[in-house]
DNA sequence: ATTCTCACCTGCGGGC
DNA sequence: TGCCCGCAGGTGAGAA
């Protein structure tokens, strides 16, 4: 579910409602990742300053210390006055004076760890080697480019692996190599100028047109306040294997990177 | 140092 | 109808 674009409109559905929020109660279900790395207890009486996100992560600030939020490959968060009673998977929630925020991840690929301050490792264990942020000014062309030419990786790979851009995951990699005309197989160093241009500006294209239409609900993602995205209708061919192009009415081809399925047009993105 | 594979976990859809 | 298999939005750990 959660690339960036779903990350991001999920911070936007409940960050004006909890900033200002007093923590009154945290509780937790089945293991995460990571363990939280704090007493629950500990949390209560803390204020929430405000909501960021870095990559996939949101960035929950309180009045001491942060809270990191991994969406995984199935979390959603629930931010509401009032929740229904909890279910099998919903696994950590805090109740505060603004709403109760409720994570729910069937998968429990998903996180919530806590950091006591900007230096604590974990931060830079988890955020540290993170690359640019592709819909902020730092995501520079000349470092992309840089980063295309030091890799010995296919394309697709590089960009899911986020350490040169950040936020850039399954769907939205086959959609931005297919936007920029390169296939996903195509070695990273072998991209040229003209085409690492493209694909710089087709990931931040991609992304942002995937944050306005309120991500892309597959089969159940939905922001904190319980909206449903809409860019899977605008993907030209994630998930489209054998059905036509939309430039050339090509049938659209499936290979598999890794354990990853990347999608692409045989004849509009060529080797 | 990179790159590649595996692992984590649950649910769902397709084929038999 | 039910079982088994493969696949699913991510990413760190360990091996090569």
């Amino acid at each position: 579910m959660p690339e960036l674009p779903e990350v991001e409109v999920t911070r936007r559905s409940f960050e004006s409602r909890i900033v200002g929020a007093r923590i009154a109660a945290a509780s937790l279900g089945k293991p995460l990742r990571w363990p939280l790395g704090c007493n629950p207890e500990s949390l209560v009486g803390r204020r929430v300053l405000g909501v960021g996100r870095r990559g996939k992560y949101l960035l929950l600030r309180l009045d001491q210390g942060v809270l990191l939020l991994h969406l995984g490959m199935s979390g959603r968060l629930c931010f509401a006055p009032t929740l229904p009673a909890a279910g099998p998977h919903d696994h950590f929630e805090l109740r505060t004076d603004a709403g109760q925020l409720r994570l729910h991840d069937p998968r429990r690929f998903g996180a919530v760890v806590w950091a006591p301050d900007d230096r604590a490792p974990v931060l830079d264990k988890l955020l540290g080697r993170l690359g640019m942020e592709p819909l902020s000014d730092d995501f520079s062309l000349a470092v992309f480019v840089a980063g295309l030419k030091a890799s010995r990786a296919p394309i697709k790979q590089l960009l899911l692996a986020g350490k040169l851009v950040v936020g850039v995951g399954n769907i939205y990699a086959s959609e931005a190599l297919f936007l920029a005309r390169i296939r996903p197989t195509t070695l990273a160093r072998r991209i040229g100028p003209a085409r690492a241009e493209r694909l710089h500006a087709a990931i931040r294209s991609v992304l942002e047109q995937a944050v306005a239409a309120g991500g892309s609900t597959l089969r159940d993602f939905q922001a904190a306040d319980g909206r449903s995205g809409h860019f899977q209708h605008s993907a030209h061919v994630y998930g489209r294997e054998g059905a036509p192009c939309h430039t050339c009415s090509t049938p659209i081809a499936m290979v598999r990177q890794g354990q990853r399925s990347s999608f692409f047009c045989p004849v509009c993105q060529r080797p």
